[in-house]
DNA sequence: GCACGGCTCTATAACGTTATACAGGTGATG
DNA sequence: CATCACCTGTATAACGTTATAGAGCCGTGC
């Protein structure tokens, strides 16, 4: 097809050796030939083919990010991390789309597609330790999110269960009492969620709440509208909560919008929480209170604890990292001096309309 | 490595050729003989390797969509639907960022990662026709959205002056003439946003309106932020316009966000309307009206034309498609019982919450 | 009985690259 | 002057696959 390196050494009058050394820099070459051998790969164009290169070195400079969905802004922001990350460290990062499908998670394990990539970074959401422990494939996983845990493969997560307790002690802190966690999955195969739902009870408990079941509310997805479907028949039920806990930021902004079209005031009615921070809770109306979790810093070490495996270095420090979030108080848990100050807290003055605290919502 | 055809062929004992029959298909095997074959391929576990058969074929059946941000859920939705599409055609669908970069977007056109895909979705923003004219790689190109056009590629894209037009006389049928554009770069280089201009002038016209260029405002980029600051900057002027147009959905929920913090109605004082219908703006509140573009249309055609050509076909049609689009009117234009009468009409009695008129936002 | 065609299967030459082994030449050192 | 080390450059063998040419074998038709 293209310009090769045969071509290349023909016109500038070297061997074939010559001109990868000049391309590669494996070993040294005299200046005068250097200049021959560039100057004729400029003239005629000259790129390796990636192909060869692969199949000589086994290696392909490719790594592959593998998410459950493309259009969760979460995915898609680590993404735009990862994928400069990795050009900076000379890698080339191609996204997976597993769909949260069992399959499409086994095939990116032992599949296929294993030859030609270099090694992977996997959000499972499908499968779970045994899958992990049975893969066949030699080339490095580097695993983020939860869901799988005490496998023999770097770990990137925020520690759930303590984000739970961040998110809970917040609204406890602003008065709330009845508070609702929207996003649990009923199945056992989804294990974040349970992690969240058990540091949702777990800080109920410390703050001396009782734990109502009927508060916690099953979404078959992670998206905006399973989150206002379950407040929907959270609503339905009567007796409504003052707070909602939402699983991530978009079952959280199905939510906003599920108590808006209820006629309830967020915050002053029901204060509500999410995770991820996502850019979209920014501009919500109101902007949407969340845990942070430093994607910048779960992208990149993703990154480059898969680029070190795949080079072969001696990686120090634990599998497993747990990266640090922190908690953006935004809107929708209202201003502080809008707190409740207890449950029968005289003339709430809050105003109709509750500004944001910064002019640039970007980074709070 | 893994397991090669080598291994195989000794395993079954048959040669390297015969194994590589009954894994392709390309000469017929004897029904006892691919059996033994086929026995030792599942003991073995073996799996061609991508990158030898790359070089020997000339294929990879890798091909790249590049977008300029992953983050805009325009395109993650239709990233989505291209890569199931590519999917079912038996291709992998990789994605490219090229973070609306000029240098990412050549490096693309002609640069070395050509020589692992077998073709290339582009949606341009910072190169033009020369830059498409002048490249030298051979792989097939596709093109999509707006920005380059008279090039001997195939492209797809809906037709902006038109979209532009059904969002004014949306606009003007209920009753707004004030209204402002949002999104319009000063440089010279985005060439759908001129489109986009161009429409909303020729509209403006055609509806016996002015054109009024302080309510044309340009952003860097069209984000969220953009779109809040625009508006921002264009409220601060005085004489606010009763309509906004965002250049796309994103700018638009800006809008909305800077028009709720400086406490105008929307859609009483001021109605809303964007392009792309993301997810997002079935949920912001209130919910965005927006010109649909047909994605599933965009992203499965893109793909089938881009394969074709891979595989030689002939193509027929003209290199040029324009996909449908229609209007998605919802709460940010108000109900149609709401709209203006005229500039006088009396006792506007506007609901001060609009509902939807859907139980379920996912498809008006 | 022999040539021939059809059917399986095999041997092998690419594909473009890189790493190894080696060759030739030059300058320094003993 | 001989030896050695070094520096450049070359020839070549892989890497794993697929397509081509061809080798056996068997049954059929003359």
């Amino acid at each position: 097809m293209g310009v090769n390196l045969k071509d290349i050494a023909q016109r500038a009058g070297v061997s074939l050796a010559t001109v990868s050394n000049v391309v590669n820099g494996y070993r040294p070459v005299g200046e005068r030939t250097r200049q021959r051998v560039q100057q004729a790969i400029d003239e005629l164009g000259y790129s390796p083919n990636l192909g060869a290169r692969h199949l000589r070195r086994g290696r392909t400079g490719l790594i592959a990010l593998a998410v459950p969905e493309l259009t969760n802004p979460y995915f898609a922001e680590l993404a735009e991390i990862a994928i400069s990350e990795a050009a900076a460290l000379g890698y080339t990062l191609v996204m997976e789309n597993t769909a949260a499908d069992r399959e499409a998670e086994l095939a990116l394990l032992d599949g296929s597609r294993q030859r030609i990539i270099d090694g992977l970074i996997l959000s499972p959401v499908r499968i779970g330790r045994e899958e992990v422990l049975a893969r066949t494939a030699g080339s490095p996983l580097v695993l983020i999110g939860e869901g799988v845990y005490d496998v023999p493969h770097d770990h990137i997560a925020i520690d759930n269960v303590a984000a739970s307790h961040a998110a809970i002690r917040h609204l406890v802190a602003i008065g709330r009492r009845r508070i609702a966690f929207i996003g649990a999955t009923p199945g056992g195969d989804r294990q974040s969620a349970h992690l969240r739902v058990r540091g949702y009870r777990e800080a109920l408990a410390a703050a001396g709440l009782p734990y109502r079941p009927r508060l916690v509310a099953g979404t078959d997805a992670f998206g905006r509208l399973d989150g206002m479907r379950a407040v929907r028949d959270l609503l339905a039920l009567g007796d409504p909560p003052d707070a909602v806990f939402g699983y991530n930021d978009l079952v959280a902004i199905g939510a906003l919008r599920a108590l808006a079209e209820a006629g309830h005031r967020v915050p002053e009615d029901v204060a509500v929480i999410g995770i991820d921070d996502i850019e979209e809770g920014r501009f919500t109306a109101p902007t949407l209170t969340t845990i942070a979790p430093d994607k910048r810093e779960i992208g990149r070490l993703a990154v480059r604890r898969l680029v070190a495996r795949i080079e072969g270095a001696e990686v120090a420090g634990p599998l497993t990292v747990q990266t640090p979030f922190r908690l953006l108080r935004r809107e929708s848990t209202g201003t502080p001096d809008a707190d409740h100050r207890s449950p029968t807290s005289p003339a709430r003055s809050i105003p109709p309309v509750v500004r944001p605290r910064e002019d640039d919502p970007r980074d709070p």
